[in-house]
RNA sequence: GGGUCGCUAGCUCAGCGGUAGAGCAUCCGGCUUUUAACCGGCUGGUCCUGAGUUCGAAUCUCAGGCGACCCA
């Protein structure tokens, strides 16, 4: 950016154009000197207040997404310190993963020293943005005395027999070679890392029984009033509480072995035409002859090794195979085919399903393609079009073909139906869930050890909790195969045989469930964290992410405090008060319609008309996620070199409101950058004109004072800034309405510039604006604190109180609607009663013009607002 | 299919029964050796549509349209 000498060739006074990065750079240095953003000694009676971001993945390099989150808890960090709270601003960095072993691999880089090395590059940049973090308290998940800590917990729950080791079928991530959870899979069967297509596999491995709290972690969620019901609500769904009934079919033929399958739909029960199992379920094994084996077997090879989320996928093709046996329903005694095939999951439920094609999609699509047969037994209330016997029909109605259950509502069908299945002993009532154990283990080298030692004698034993941490060996990593194999030989603690060391590490999500209590206690020594400092500092007041986590992370980290909790090792039940998930930071792209190829900006000729340069057609103009495929990523580094870090806090926060989308718009930038500007050299003028400096401000002076015409309305300006800002920043987050105020003020300010205001209106107009400024520009208010000779830091000064009796008004234009049309308005004084204003409004030339000497029939008077005549 | 949220100036968003509002952009003027920067000013609105409630609806209710996200 081009810097002028001067902003005003023709001020009196000239003032120096307001140079961010030297200012910022004084100040970035000063804070640090005089420890500004540490943490105050907990101080009995004084409120506490805890401000988290999400930690980052040390990536090497911050993009606006982290710039949006750490802004958006620096600015409510900074205002709870202006109102007296003792405040807990850390950070820290989820160091353990998978780029840095790659990087290992690939360049025989120590994983450790590439990881730390992207740290500092990133706590510089953090540094440039003028962020209040305490850095003392700073974590990095991949160092020893921090995963030392996630071990020890790791062998509280293994003590609480909350993590157990158990043969499952598992998702295998091909390309990352790892098993993932559950939750790590997406909607299409891909890994949330590598977007490969997951596999399954069956392995031991360690899980953690999240399970045990599924209805704890449910009936909690009404604590959290803080978190946007959207989260709460893709919570409340992945845990996916259902209730149903649990059935047993006998076997035609076959005794002693019946069938268990679980619906949640037994209203549809006189439905079912046939049961399918799992390829895997272990009843086969009773069911199956010789000449069904092969099959079988057969049947179990050929089926692609899918992944569990792309099996319950509707529209995929359903393989099966049919047995020779019949099972028969319960409730009528019908024969039902028996049939294998690869959608029934066998760790949901029974690993059996009752097939109803009638009445569920996918049931449907199994049975058109097997051609077996299907039966309605509900039919919707109303005469829907759209509804046809032999299609699928799997909304609510009345139930047909079902018996006694005829005519019956099928809600109050299924009830009596589990009813008369307990009664008669064929099923029973049973709650079930869709939340799973959480698979921990990773193999992986880059991540946190299991602290387990494999013994022939005594199975799987702790690593004795004073032996922590089992240390990871950071020597570098050449193949990653060989690597995998080698074993580490321990002396099991228990009988002293010579044993080995698990091999698999921790999934990453286990050292981030975690980091917000080691904050509160960061260099404890002999344990994870002292329990009264997370009684103190915790649950995290205001917690700031993006929505990707509203799973994965919040629901892991719910968990493992309640278990910690009922350990006795923290006395808070939720982790996060206050949840605000921003939303993403988007960059302009331009797309070209016909071949899908984004274009770079600088190839563009006409900005305003973009063409693609290659084949002259008319390219689409685009908001998408910021990505290097796209050519539409906005480096902060870059704009902060540009415009300093107050002029990039500013935007992000003003440009949309922290939970939606924000499009990143460079002369909006620049829009930000003059505003900066315009209050620099508007304190200088007022400087200049008035004399002003914080400490001429007499307060007290201010409170009874008869004040001229021009100071009361600057004065009223002043306040109403104040307490709008104050409620904008107090309920929700609205950051960028506040800005919006202190853009309205200065602008009043500026109107009276020249006007005759009384210096002490002035100082107070000055003072006012610079701490309202403070949170969200730091180094300009800092410095213009320090130009008004304002007593230490602003940001730790008191937050301007907004006086009632400033926002008074003497006389207030007076609305004339004529039959609730605005006619006009009239200037009266304020408080008039309601017989005064109707007097002048109905004598009032308006009135006279419009209603034509007519009397008015009605007359609506709100006291200091309007007059409504009603002719 | 269900749920949630949204639709207000060219753009991004406030307003949530009582005069439609900010910023940016546009346009005009000033300043200036040009570009630019800066300063000043003016524009700009079927508040998605339709119906209802009301003296009065952007705001409340209902129906519909469009869009986003989540779930199935």
């Amino acid at each position: 950016m081009k810097q002028n000498k001067t902003i005003n060739n023709n001020s009196e006074n000239f003032i120096e154009v307001y140079n961010p990065s030297e200012v910022e750079a004084y100040w970035q240095k000063h804070w640090k000197e005089t420890g500004l953003d540490a943490t105050p000694a907990p101080n009995k009676g004084q409120k506490r207040f805890y401000a988290l971001s999400m930690f980052p993945y040390p990536s090497g390099s911050l993009h606006m997404g982290h710039v949006r989150n750490y802004v958006i808890t620096d600015v409510i960090a900074r205002i709870q310190r202006m109102r007296g709270y003792a405040v807990l601003h850390p950070m820290g960095w989820d160091a353990f993963g998978l780029p840095a072993e790659n990087a290992a691999i690939e360049r025989g880089i120590d994983p450790k020293v590439w990881t730390d090395q992207n740290i500092f590059q990133m706590r510089s940049q953090l540094m440039k943005l003028g962020l209040s973090i305490d850095w003392e308290r700073e974590q990095s998940t991949c160092n020893s005395d921090y995963y030392c800590w996630t071990q020890y917990i790791f062998l509280e729950l293994f003590e609480a027999g909350l993590a157990y080791q158990k043969e499952a079928t598992v998702n295998w991530d091909p390309i990352d070679k790892t098993v993932l959870a559950n939750e790590q899979v997406d909607a299409e069967g891909r890994s949330w890392r590598s977007g490969a297509k997951v596999e399954q596999k069956k392995l031991k491995q360690w899980f953690l029984r999240i399970t045990n709290y599924s209805d704890k972690l449910i009936s909690d969620l009404n604590e959290l009033v803080g978190w946007p019901e959207k989260v709460k609500t893709m919570q409340l769904n992945w845990i996916g509480k259902s209730e149903g009934l649990e059935i047993n079919f006998d076997i035609l033929g076959i005794k002693d072995i019946n069938i268990r399958v679980y619906t949640t739909r037994p209203d549809t029960l006189y439905g079912v035409t046939y049961i399918a199992l799992s390829p895997d379920n272990k009843i086969l094994d009773h069911l199956i002859n010789k000449d069904n084996k092969k099959n079988l077997d057969n049947f179990r090879n050929s089926l692609a090794l899918h992944k569990n989320k792309d099996r319950e996928e509707n529209d995929i093709d359903k393989k099966g195979i049919k047995l020779d046996l019949n099972a028969i329903n319960p409730v009528n005694g019908d024969k039902v085919e028996l049939w294998i095939s690869d959608y029934v999951l066998s760790d949901y439920g029974t690993g059996a399903v009752m097939g109803v094609p009638s009445h569920d999609k996918r049931d449907y699509i199994f049975a058109q393609k097997y051609n077996i047969k299907r039966k309605p037994v509900i039919k919707p209330i109303k005469n829907n079009v759209d509804y046809k016997e032999d299609s699928v029909w799997t909304g609510e109605g009345i139930l047909f073909n079902s018996n006694q259950f005829n005519g019956i509502d099928n809600n109050i069908a299924k009830k009596e139906i589990i009813k008369l299945a307990e009664s008669e002993g064929w099923g029973e009532y049973k709650i079930q869930y869709r939340l799973r154990d959480w698979l921990i283990s990773r193999q992986r080298n880059w991540g946190c050890p299991i602290p387990i030692i494999h013994c022939r004698e005594c199975g799987a034993v702790a690593a004795p909790k004073d032996q922590l941490p089992i240390e990871l060996k950071y020597e570098v990593i050449s193949n990653k195969n060989d690597s995998r194999e080698s074993q580490t030989n321990i002396n099991c603690p228990k009988c002293g045989k010579l044993s080995t060391l698990e091999s698999d590490t921790m999934d990453t999500f286990m050292c981030s469930s975690w980091y917000f209590l080691r904050f509160a206690d960061p260099n404890n020594k002999s344990k994870p964290f002292n329990k009264e400092l997370i009684d103190d500092w915790l649950p995290v007041d205001q917690y700031v992410g993006g929505i990707e986590h509203a799973i994965l992370h919040l629901l892991y980290s719910r968990f493992l405090t309640k278990a910690l909790k009922e350990r006795g090792l923290v006395g808070i039940n939720e982790p996060f008060k206050k949840l605000l998930t921003q939303g993403m930071v988007q960059g302009i792209t331009y797309k070209n319609p016909i071949n899908g190829k984004y274009i770079k900006s600088t190839d563009i000729k006409d900005i305003n008309k973009p063409i693609d340069p290659t084949t002259g057609q008319d390219l689409d103009i685009l908001y998408e996620k910021m990505s290097k495929s796209k050519y539409n990523g906005v480096d902060p580094s870059e704009v902060i070199m540009k415009y300093g870090a107050d002029t990039a806090r500013m935007f992000i926060l003003f440009k949309a409101p922290p939970e939606k989308d924000l499009e990143w718009d460079d002369a909006d930038v620049e829009g930000q950058y003059r505003f900066i500007q315009r209050v620099w050299k508007l304190i200088h003028e007022y400087i200049n004109l008035y004399n002003c400096k914080i400490n001429n401000y007499n307060q007290d002076e201010s409170k009874n004072k008869e004040y001229s015409q021009i100071d009361k309305d600057l004065r009223r300006s002043i306040h109403i800034a104040i307490k709008n800002i104050s409620e904008d920043l107090s309920q929700e987050a609205q950051f960028n309405t506040a800005i919006s105020e202190l853009m309205k003020l200065s602008n009043c300010m500026n109107e009276n510039i020249n006007k005759s205001i009384s210096e002490n209106v002035a100082n107070e107009s000055v003072s006012v604006l610079v701490r309202l400024l403070a949170p969200f520009a730091p180094h300009l208010s800092e410095e213009l604190w320090n130009k008004l000779e304002g007593n230490g830091s602003v940001h730790l000064s008191p937050w301007p109180k907004h006086c009632n009796k400033a926002l008074e008004v003497d006389s207030i234009n007076l609305v004339i609607q004529i039959k609730g049309k605005v006619r006009g308005h009239i200037n009266v004084p304020i408080n008039l009663d309601k017989e005064k204003l109707e007097q002048i409004a109905v004598n009032s030339d308006i009135a006279k013009k419009w209603l034509q000497g007519k009397d008015p029939t009605r007359v609506i008077v709100v006291k200091n607002k309007l007059v409504n005549l009603v002719p």
